[in-house]
RNA sequence: GGCCCCGUAGCUCAGUGGAUAGAGCAACAGCCUUCUAAGCUGUGGGUCACACGUUCGAAUCGUGUCGGGGUCACCA
């Protein structure tokens, strides 16, 4: 097997050095620096070698390098290459119409029939972690599907993933909630209201905030000049006192708080569960607040650490461009980086990580390049296992979300909101007037988040996307429904004509030497690069790599449904060629979409 | 102010050293007696923010300018 009959992706580059010795000695390994890519389709040819950064090196003229090149391909491979031609230092090679027949064939039985690499590495992906005094919104979502979706591509490259959140439930923030449900709730519940939890105790947090900003301005207008108006509001004073008592463990605390936790964890349950979210292990905040003030005396007993004059514990990071970094204020509490360097070192060593990845958007940055640079000053064997996925913020048109100013998107409104779209879209049309309560019902929320997950996924997580809440997400083209739609309609021709039960041997002998059309081949030659798509995804922790080559597909196939038919094709011959080009790009959709956390439809 | 990110069609985004810069939406014109028209085909739409540089070749790399955002908490 010579790197001329192996597939675009074990031909991915081409080495000068080797290639000086432009003769038979070169095999498999002249393979490493001048890309090899997909031809663009106004050029004859399937595969392009770009000649110039070899002309240099071997003193050769783009037209005589070619040539060689060429011819050298033709004679070496086993049957692959038909022929080339050059134009203008591009060298195009043609695949042959067989060889074609056989590459469909070998990714049809690797991926049809399950055939993973396995690497093996343990990586943890933390992703979600939300605070429990308000729902989630938008921003969250697009946290969470890219968490989730990241997790399923490193499995999908053969990693053991433990998908995990931190919870923060702790705090003065928590305590506001609590302070306003006491003290205008009545007694209020999810039950009696008929509210979700966490939307009821995020009531209960804006109602603090009105509060709070009345009760100031009640103070200034006494006299008493503003800041110290916001120290002196009763409502904050009695959320510090709450705080405090909370810290000792005050019994009616701790029962008020770990029943205003529950509410918001069932409405949380309710919205993950809808939106396919898992966890394996939640870390809860009020558990680790505690941790790494261990390594405090760690580092002021080696001396990265020292002390300040009120007793508070520092760290000097500007030998490597960062400020100083306080890690215990002088009464002796930590602050959120010091539980962080905690729970990392737990991570690691209940978990023996290869890799944690936190999913936590980009204002973040600087505060997880301290992190990383402290665990790396305390000699933690980790620290560069720590990866920050970092994700840009979902803004609206109208500008950032907001939610003092009742700017944010609230998931679960998103979500219902969606559903209801695919709702309308799928009456208007009437093509499942057949469908059961059930299985409407099921449908819809199939596309509905489709549209939203896919919708958050297709961009690059690092950048910032914009979203215009005035027209909702879209059912047509670049788009989930777009790609389930593809699927439904393959599941269709399959229905009826029957899926192929296996491809022995003998169909594929059958189907061998049929010349194809320029839309069969694109198709296959595209099908065989999702594995590469998989690798690249994982190595660039990127999910939009995948929304875009799925698109992609779904488009190509879409265009050679409409050129040529499946059922009733010219030929037994090209109609078995083409279910199994209908099955097979089934299952890198299906596969695909499973990978962003979106499923398929049979019927839509 | 220091550091980091971004600027591509009217809008939302791909493309990060190679051929004439691509999609979707929006606009316009076609295509359902034939496997689902949530589809397909076509048209119009660009100073890739600007300038200089490196290179056979730059949206892509470098420097500078302009514009937008983030961050530099005894907040989480």
């Amino acid at each position: 097997q010579g790197w001329a009959t192996a597939p675009l992706g074990q031909l991915a580059e081409l080495n000068p050095r080797h290639l000086k010795e432009l003769d038979d000695s070169l095999p498999i390994s002249f393979a490493r620096m001048a890309a090899l890519s997909e031809t663009k389709p106004e050029f004859e040819g399937d595969y392009t070698i770009v000649l110039f950064s070899l002309l240099k090196p071997l003193k050769e003229s783009p037209d005589n390098l070619g040539k060689k090149l060429g011819d050298l391909i033709l004679k070496k491979n086993t049957g692959f290459f038909s022929g080339y031609n050059i134009i203008k230092g591009f060298l195009n090679l043609s695949v042959k119409d067989d060889a074609l027949t056989a590459l469909l064939q070998k990714n049809y039985n690797d991926i049809c029939f399950g055939k993973k690499s396995l690497s093996h590495k343990k990586v943890m992906v933390e992703y979600s972690s939300p605070n429990t005094n308000k729902p989630l919104h938008l921003g969250h979502l697009r946290n969470i599907f890219l968490g989730w979706s990241v997790s399923e591509i490193l499995k999908a490259n053969g990693n053991e993933v433990y998908k995990s959140s931190i919870v923060n439930d702790r705090g003065i923030h928590i305590c506001k909630s609590m302070i306003a449900w006491q003290q205008f709730a009545n007694g209020a519940t999810p039950v009696s209201t008929n509210t979700k939890g966490d939307h009821l105790v995020g009531d209960y947090y804006v109602k603090f905030n009105d509060e709070y900003k009345e009760e100031v301005k009640e103070l200034i207008s006494q006299g008493i000049e503003k800041g110290q108006a916001e120290k002196e509001a009763p409502i904050m004073k009695k959320t510090q006192q709450m705080l405090l008592d909370w810290e000792n463990g005050k019994p009616e605390v701790m029962e008020l708080w770990k029943k205003m936790n529950g509410w918001v964890y069932d409405g949380f349950d309710i919205t993950y569960k809808r939106l396919g979210a898992d966890f394996d292990k939640t870390f809860y905040e009020s558990n680790t607040y505690l941790l790494g003030k261990d390594f405090v005396q760690e580092g002021l007993n080696n001396g990265t650490f020292y002390t300040k004059d009120d007793g508070s514990v520092w760290i000097d990071l500007s030998d490597v461009g960062l400020d100083e970094k306080l890690l215990l204020r002088g009464d002796g509490t930590s602050v959120y980086i010091t539980q962080d360097i905690g729970l990392v070192k737990q991570k690691f060593e209940e978990y023996n990580l290869d890799k944690s990845i936190y999913v936590i958007g980009d204002e973040q940055i600087h505060h997880m390049k301290v992190l990383k640079e402290i665990c790396r000053k305390l000699g933690m064997p980790f620290a560069d296992k720590i990866i920050h996925l970092s994700y840009g913020m979902v803004e609206l048109t109208t500008g950032k979300m907001k939610s003092r100013e009742g700017t944010v998107v609230d998931a679960d409104d998103l979500i219902d909101e969606m559903v209801d779209t695919a709702k309308q879209h799928t009456e208007e049309l009437g093509k499942v007037k057949d469908f059961t309560e059930e299985e409407l019902k099921e449908l819809y929320e199939t596309l509905g988040l489709g549209a939203m997950k896919f919708y958050l996924l297709r961009v690059d997580p690092k950048k910032r996307m914009v979203f215009n809440p005035e027209e909702s997400i879209d059912f047509h083209g670049f788009t989930g429904p777009f790609v389930q739609y593809t699927y439904a309609r393959i599941r269709s021709i399959l229905r009826k004509i029957g899926e192929p039960v296996s491809m022995v041997n003998g169909q594929w002998s059958m189907i061998a030497d049929q010349k194809l059309f320029p839309l069969e081949r694109e198709l296959i030659i595209f099908l065989e690069k999702y594995s590469n798509v998989i690798a690249q995804a994982a190595e660039e922790l990127n999910p939009s790599v995948i929304a875009n080559y799925v698109f992609h597909l779904a488009k190509t196939f879409n265009s050679f449904y409409t050129e040529h038919s499946v059922a009733n094709a010219e030929s037994e011959e090209k109609k078995i060629l083409r279910v199994h080009v209908a099955v097979m790009t089934s299952t890198v959709i299906k596969s695909a979409m499973q990978l962003l956390g979106i499923s398929v439809p049979e019927r839509m």
